[in-house]
DNA sequence: GTGTATTTGTTCGTATGTATT
DNA sequence: TAATACATACGAACAAATACA
């Protein structure tokens, strides 16, 4: 995957490095699942900071033209940049897991079911019932 | 016991072991005193390294859900997080908070309040499914 | 029983992305 | 921009347990 770098371009090197993956996807030099050079090498070669490549990945992410895991590095996501559609069906599926696991702790701890489904009405309707999520995820909020 | 992998998912893979390996437990598929998979054969099965496995086990473990018996292998606790069975307030309390993080962003991704209220009934209707341990001789031979 | 081979969990080291300073 | 610490995932080598001839 050659990528080049002006360093006299007006355009931001981050933004440089995202264009010719898009490009390179958009060509089919890149495919679905392909990974991407990891941030360290591709900043080597480039002879730029690491973080400017991870700038630019983490664009690309954010507009889902790639998805990044810890090790494995970046790859080629199956969206052709459709960042909109945000798989909710997979975070749903995410968020029924972390209940289900709250669910058997608390269970565990000696818990009834009935508490369980109280304690989640409770703590949801304190999340709906804030006008403005301002500080999203901290629940330290509660009362 | 399958479980499936989602190399795409922003999950950490060790969790998603974890999680499923918890709902196998719950809805009880996995007994007390099953023996689970070798880290070996389950990585290689799920096409990921040993450790990964191995950590999910340990997080597991750590959880109060299954024993480690050195080389003998891992198997299922008395009934997830027993080693723990005093009601907790600051676990409770914590719980809540997982509880409202997972509301707030269920509502981030335009879900209503009564579909996590009933997505929260749904789980625990899972989890206190399974069934109850009925004081057995215990079996945490502990070394 | 004994020796060997296989299987298993563990330890050490490495590579990567992310967040913080 | 640089440096650091951290979490995730992998690989090689090791030591204990098990299986087998």
């Amino acid at each position: 995957m050659p990528v080049v770098i002006d360093q006299m371009s007006e355009e931001p090197i981050y933004r440089q490095i995202g264009s010719q993956v898009i490009e390179d996807i958009a060509t089919g030099e890149l495919s679905v699942g392909d990974p991407l050079p990891s941030v360290r090498s591709l900043a080597r070669d480039l002879g730029v900071n690491l973080h400017t490549v991870n700038k630019a990945y983490a664009v690309l992410r954010d507009e889902g033209y790639v998805i990044m895991r810890g090790r494995s590095g970046a790859f080629v996501a199956n969206t052709g940049g459709a960042s909109s559609r945000r798989f909710s069906a997979e975070q749903n599926q995410l968020m029924a897991r972390e209940l289900l696991r709250l669910a058997v702790a608390y269970r565990a701890r000696g818990g009834l079911e009935s508490g369980f489904v109280e304690e989640a009405a409770r703590q949801a309707r304190i999340a709906f019932l804030a006008g403005e999520p301002s500080g999203k995820g901290d629940g330290t909020n509660e009362r």
